[in-house]
Formats: structure tokens, sequence, C-alpha cells
DNA sequence: CCCTTGACTATCT
DNA sequence: GAGATAGCCAAGG
């Protein structure tokens, strides 16, 4: 194992940790807080090399969607997983109970 | 080395 | 807003 990967990793998996249930934050985002932007292609791999499980349903893409293909294997539990921590859906769209300026921004996202 | 591959992202049309 | 495009960057062949 590269030493990059040993660092990176820990970092990656120490971020990912710490989203609160029910939260999420993007690849991007995760990359950045752990101290290595510009990795957010690298972020699902450390996820994966992680041996304890992670909540690594807590990450998806910047515009808010899975990154799966809608209907995989991974989409449906990733899905299921945020409902089940009261996180809701809206075309494809992951919402959170992180408090938005308004109801508009609740319902369609910040941007729109 | 060169090329391809991603659980990505920002910026055009 | 959906595509296309161009950056991104470590890994593996």
């Amino acid at each position: 194992m590269s030493m990059f990967q040993a660092t990176f990793d820990e970092a990656i998996w120490h971020i990912v940790m710490s989203i609160p249930r029910g939260q999420v934050m993007s690849y991007g985002e995760v990359a950045k807080a752990a101290g290595y932007p510009r990795h957010a292609r690298m972020v699902s791999k450390a996820m994966s090399r992680s041996e304890q499980p992670l909540p690594w349903h807590r990450v998806v893409k910047a515009n808010r969607h899975l990154a799966f293909p809608e209907n995989s294997s991974l989409y449906n539990t990733q899905k299921q997983r945020l409902l089940e921590e009261g996180a809701a859906f809206l075309n494809g769209k992951v919402i959170t109970d992180h408090v938005e300026e308004d109801l508009d921004a609740l319902i369609w996202g910040p941007e729109s």
C-alpha cells in the first residue's frame, strides 16, 4: 500500500465518519475537508478500502444526486439508508434536514 | 512512459 | 436543464 493511500485514506475516513446522521457531503467537500482538494475522484476508493463500516451512504455528488446509476443495487441501498435517516428525495435529489434559508430552498434546493 | 479508468466537478452550450 | 467538454489525479496495465 502506497504512502499516499495510508495517509489519504485515514483523512477521508475521519471526515466521512464525522458526517451527522441524516446529512450528506459531496465527494469534493469530503476531499477538501480532509485536506486534499481536487481529489474528489479518490474519495470513493478510500471509502471502499476501509475495513470498518463507514457511513458511505452520506456521500453524494455535488448536485446532490447519488453517484450510482439509478436502480442499481448500490443506488437502492444508499437511497434506502438515507431515507431511514430521515432524508427525502425529490427528482433524484436528496433533501436533508439541514436548516435551509426558506421553504423554497428546502423543497427546490438553493439553486434552480 | 503512455493510456485508460473512475462512487467527481465546474463551466460552457 | 440535459449534454458535451475539459479539468482533475492516483492506480493499474
